[in-house]
DNA sequence: TTGAAAGCGCTAACAC
DNA sequence: GTGTTAGCGCTTTCAA
């Protein structure tokens, strides 16, 4: 049977009060002190989270919801989150969904009842229905790379400029000349996909260029489907001339799909990817990447819950950050002469 | 304020007793089970875990320590586990130790002190060390991938027929009059790599040909590390005229330097993958490989940590579970004319 | 089947 | 700084 607080103020002769103290990390008089931790030793005592947890209304857990494991940005933004959170004693429940609303749903509802004390989420459902259990209850939510405008104000957001990084993606190929950009976006309905073609289209407004409908590849974020998507590029009876992805699996695929078409890059085709520098730098080094700021999002979001975590729930104050991706210059693009 | 039993007690004027039942699954008179509903409805109940949990001394949470989290091995058995531990009930608290031993020590602290109720573990560190905190108190154990002998009886262990799966797959390439088979392993200080590395010098020792130690590359189950130990391979003045890559990443990788060189599979030279025959089925169609059961892994690591759960803790009966891999033939080898 | 009551192990208010 | 004490909200005897 474990010890308890009780055992220790038993071989101590100190009362409980001043053990919990001790716990907690208040000030106890030196000999008290070391009489205690001794006391702890020799028992093996292990604080009772659940009676804290039952007298404090804390669970010190806070629960993630995201859509896919198995995808390096989301894994990269969890384990950043994990390490911290962690320092701060708080313990990480994560959620697949598998890019499923009832799923979502079902999670959701699972982490309140387990009484997490905040919930991180990546959102599926584009309604935030999913999220309704959780604001009820007043735990306080951080939503991750995705926005949900019906919740607007009443959670925090940490996001990614994802209209200004593929327009400067972008511009970037524009201003070398190319007209004829192939874009290889995640699913429709992801908010991250459709900033990414919106901000693709603002460049070719810019340029007064009229985009080419049949360039713009909505896709699934996965390495079949950049590769997939590439292939179905390349086989347009006008090519394009170069080549934007919008994700790190989907980059991986397409440049599979130019290696196997013996596509030389940039002299047959140039090409811009995304995120996962120190990869592509051992692979295919001297890519140009728009890199986000994984680590930062991660710090961010934990950052984040953790100050929500701290404010008595009636004054939290939700805020929406948005992070700054960054572009960077490889030798995979290069200019073509404009047809005179 | 949530509401508690005491409230539903007082608004259908039972008693405590006849609430907790209910809650529990007991039977109840039809007329107070609708009368209790009806409460739970209005006054949005949720049950109090932590009462739960102090009272059961069950924080119906297991803990999951694993070296890496962005390896698609590891996340897809993760995937599975989680999921049948939720339908469970159960919250799963995932801990990544960067394949750090003194990380890994502290996640298992960790855990302890959550209160979990199992722990599943995919071991870093060789010796066991790490679990004694969870072994002292009495939180049963399943290890996965990688078994410890000096745990041996103290634990559960899901594992796959490494040795089998390598000599398999060496064997068959042997057959066809291979000699000079690259291999690519993991870390040489890891399980896996060892037995795999067992499995191929037994197909030698078999066929009666002495092993080359330049064509056994260890390397460390990345894409990078596939990539280069592949590179290294093909700048050997003999070249293999096959090569066996032993897990996911690594095989990505070195498919795409043998891509890089120009090198036709199999024509060029024959290749044995590992894992995920899905993707690899859509980029590199036709792809022999050796297919470990990742999704039967992870269920019978949830299933044996299930039953371990159910048992009092006197009658725990640990056992060891062995899972098969498969060979799955397509078209990447081919047979060699032996030099006559 | 139901109700009354004890108590799980901790925290925090209060008195000293 | 320390001790006493009253719960937190459940589960679980035990008696009815």
């Amino acid at each position: 049977m474990a010890s308890t607080m009780k055992d220790i103020a038993r071989l101590t002769g100190l009362g409980l009060a001043t053990i919990s103290k001790y716990m907690n990390g208040g000030t106890v008089r030196p000999k008290n002190k070391k009489l205690i931790e001794d006391a702890v030793k020799e028992l093996r005592f292990i604080p009772n989270e659940f009676a804290r947890s039952l007298k404090t209304s804390l669970s010190r857990t806070v629960g993630v919801v995201i859509p896919e494991l198995g995808n390096q940005f989301i894994t990269s933004i969890i384990i950043t989150m994990e390490d911290m959170l962690r320092k701060h004693d708080y313990a990480v429940i994560v959620c697949d969904c598998r890019t499923d609303s009832k799923r979502e749903s079902e999670a959701v509802s699972f982490l309140v009842h387990k009484r997490v004390d905040g919930l991180i989420n990546m959102p599926t459902d584009q309604s935030g229905e999913h999220l309704k259990p959780a604001l009820e209850a007043g735990i306080p939510i951080v939503l991750v790379d995705r926005m949900l405008k019906p919740m607007n104000g009443l959670v925090s957001a940490v996001v990614v400029d994802n209209v200004d990084a593929a327009e400067k993606a972008t511009h970037y190929l524009m201003e070398a000349g190319h007209e004829d950009i192939g874009l290889i976006l995640g699913n429709e309905s992801i908010f991250t996909s459709q900033k990414r073609c919106e901000g693709y289209l603002n460049a070719y407004t810019e340029f007064n260029i009229p985009p080419r409908d049949e360039l713009i590849r909505f896709s699934d974020y996965t390495m079949e489907g950049g590769y997939a998507a590439m292939k179905r590029l390349l086989a347009l009876p006008k090519r394009p001339t170069a080549v934007f992805v919008t994700n790190f699996e989907m980059t991986l695929g397409a440049m599979i799909a130019l290696n196997e078409a013996q596509l030389k890059v940039p002299d047959d085709i140039s090409f811009i990817g995304f995120d996962k520098l120190d990869l592509f730098g051992a692979i295919f080094p001297n890519l140009t990447l728009v890199k986000q700021p994984q680590y930062a999002i991660g710090e961010c979001v934990a950052t984040q819950l953790l100050r929500l975590l701290a404010d008595p729930h009636a004054e939290r104050q939700h805020q929406i950050i948005t992070l700054a991706t960054q572009l960077h210059v490889g030798g995979s693009t290069r200019g073509i002469r404009k047809p005179s």
